[in-house]
DNA sequence: CGAAATATTAGGCTAAGGCAAACTATCCGT
DNA sequence: ACGGATAGTTTGCCTTAGCCTAATATTTCG
């Protein structure tokens, strides 16, 4: 193995228990919100694509145009998401999550801050730079990995 | 702001948006897995907790124990979860997850390993030193949080 | 032995999701 | 500006997962 293979498999299972650790933290939202599955999946949905119509939601999901309109309908009436005219096509009707959505599914994909701050708040003022440092690297990582 | 509080923002914000770009790879086994939200939730307790009665799972999602033994049924028929005695108790079925979905959680609740394979494959070797040397500090703080 | 605990089965109910068909409103090519 | 195509809703009907209580079996343990 070189170095470099023993430096990824060092970093990669230190993410892994690290990620293990706060599962239990995402996982808190699906227990306590009360939803179905194609509920959450039009929101997870929503949450990563952003708005849109419901002809592209039902196309998305596999479902017809009736099915997603009856379960749009429940998911406005427990307020998570809304529905507002297309200005480009006022056929459609564009579908949001609500400011509470957004939320909700935030806290079900990103990860608890809370957790995190209290991690760091057990450092060293040296230690956070070498944190700081690898997420500003990572950050750059990424940047180039969207846009090679 | 002390140097502290601003390392820490600056951390926090670099893992924030780290999160979210691994968002769309965890939302995915959502769509793909063919599961009730009951069902879900049951996986992600027996995952988080490990094997338990149906008695004590029953309690924990607040339904009764018939309900229950119809929710584990499905769970068995799609092979997400297998019923075995417990050795202690023979009255006791131990419910436990079946390897799959084991895999399954794991791809929910852990995070891409593939991506941050990726992610890492462009880093010079110096940089992987800093992430090891940050990763390693945070499994201290890490153990040191979970046995104060 | 007998009360208590664990699980399953049977029977019955509800709500979410699934569809097709009919209808309205809007768009857009000719 | 007419007319087909597209987006959405409503209606009516069906299926299934989940939910309960009551009855039954099995095992534990005082």
């Amino acid at each position: 193995m070189t170095s470099r293979e023993a430096l990824v498999a060092r970093i990669m299972e230190g993410q892994r228990r690290f990620q293990e650790a706060m599962a239990r933290d995402r996982a808190h939202p699906f227990f306590s919100a009360n939803l179905t599955m194609s509920q959450l999946k039009i929101l997870f949905a929503l949450r990563l694509n952003g708005a849109c119509g419901g002809q592209e939601l039902a196309q998305t999901m596999g479902v017809s145009l009736a099915t997603m309109t009856g379960i749009i309908d429940r998911l406005v009436a427990s307020d998570h998401v809304s529905r507002r005219e297309d200005p480009k096509d006022r056929r459609v009707r564009l579908i949001e999550l609500t400011p509470q959505a957004v939320k909700l599914t935030d806290e079900m994909i990103i990860q608890g801050e809370e957790f995190q701050r209290q991690l760091l708040s057990r450092l060293t003022l040296d230690e956070l730079g070498v944190i700081a440092d690898a997420t500003d690297i990572m950050q750059r990582a990424l940047a180039e990995d969207q846009s090679p």
